[in-house]
DNA sequence: AGCTATTAATAAGG
DNA sequence: TCCTTATTAATAGCT
């Protein structure tokens, strides 16, 4: 879909290549979430590029569809050593463990609510407010979206005019130069200022 | 890309909603397996039919691109409770303890970024990504909403339905009843069944 | 990062 | 599900 077709192979330039990367990943993701809205499925999409940027995009909790996909697979998960080692527990802080675990629940039922999870149990008040809530977050991180560009746009033209100053001193001092030139060039000859500007001008 | 846009919402009709997944599903496939190609990129991609039936692709091995963007986030595994109880303890609470806290302030940080709260800290890549899935979170919730409303609605009919019966029947026994009387309204006297139905009739 | 000419995806309808 | 076609959407190549 762009000036002339493009062969299914590796990129091999590396600039386009990055180009094409930055431009298709924001397709994918994009598609990614049109499918799981128009369609009601259940998607989750890892990228990761070449030098090891991920991103991603889940329509549910990623660890659900992953399980979901591991146990129609029937791959048990993996045991992953970072994970929590086989351990005995005994004393104390059971109580404080226990707190903390119910902590997490809770918080994690919350995020499974904002992302449109179990919501079965949910009366319509709550999930009237659900929806008030993500209707003020989507308004919040678009506004924030807003200032972090025009933020880009005010910085770039900062640059734009500092090097617009820098330009104009750089002139100046190229024509006092160049009238300095001409002040000696019976002495020097014409274009002796080549010497210091040998392939610019 | 069809006759006519198509907006960006639950398509309600199932036949079309389930013609439009098989369409984009593998659209988005080939979409998945382009990129991985193009730009030599990882690529994991799992899709879930509403109907439970499960799609994947992956560039590479799947279970190592989720492995690397679990280390990437770095929540462990999951923070699912059950999945959590198979496991024991072994070097005192003080790791754990360590570990379920900072699980809590990475779903804590989540929370408040699904509100629109602390995104300072994040790129315009993060802020989009947070915006598609507030859009998918509320999505979901609406369409919930929307079941919950029809769900409402058809339990109002059914309970309408049933007293229009009982109300048919109702007059049934009462024309019976009326006719009874007519038969034996020389003794009783005319209108003398108000007695059993003293206002409504 | 913008801009368009082009190609690719796909919605609607058999 | 597959085919066809009218349209829209994505994006390749430039700047």
């Amino acid at each position: 879909m762009g000036r002339g077709k493009v062969e299914l192979k590796r990129i091999e330039n590396p600039t386009s290549r990055q180009v094409t990367f930055s431009k298709r990943r924001n397709g994918l993701l994009k598609k990614a979430f049109e499918l799981s809205l128009l369609c009601d499925a259940e998607v989750a999409l890892i990228i990761s590029s070449p030098s090891g940027k991920i991103y991603q995009f889940a329509s549910h909790d990623i660890n659900r569809t992953i399980a979901m996909y591991r146990n129609q697979v029937s791959l048990p998960e993996s045991n992953n050593s970072s994970f929590r080692q086989a351990t005995t527990m005994k004393f104390g802080s059971n109580n404080e463990n226990e707190e903390l675990r119910r902590s997490i629940d809770n918080l994690d039922r919350r995020l499974k609510n904002l992302a449109g999870e179990e919501l079965d149990m949910l009366g319509m008040q709550e999930l009237k407010q659900l929806e008030r809530q993500l209707k003020t977050g989507v308004e919040r991180i678009r506004s924030q979206i807003g200032r972090v560009v025009s933020e880009n746009i005010s910085s770039l033209k900062r640059e734009n005019k500092a090097l617009q100053e820098e330009n104009s001193h750089l002139q100046k001092r190229f024509h006092e130069l160049h009238c300095a030139d001409h002040a000696s060039s019976r002495i020097l000859g014409p274009n002796a200022y080549m010497q210091f500007f040998p392939s610019e001008f």
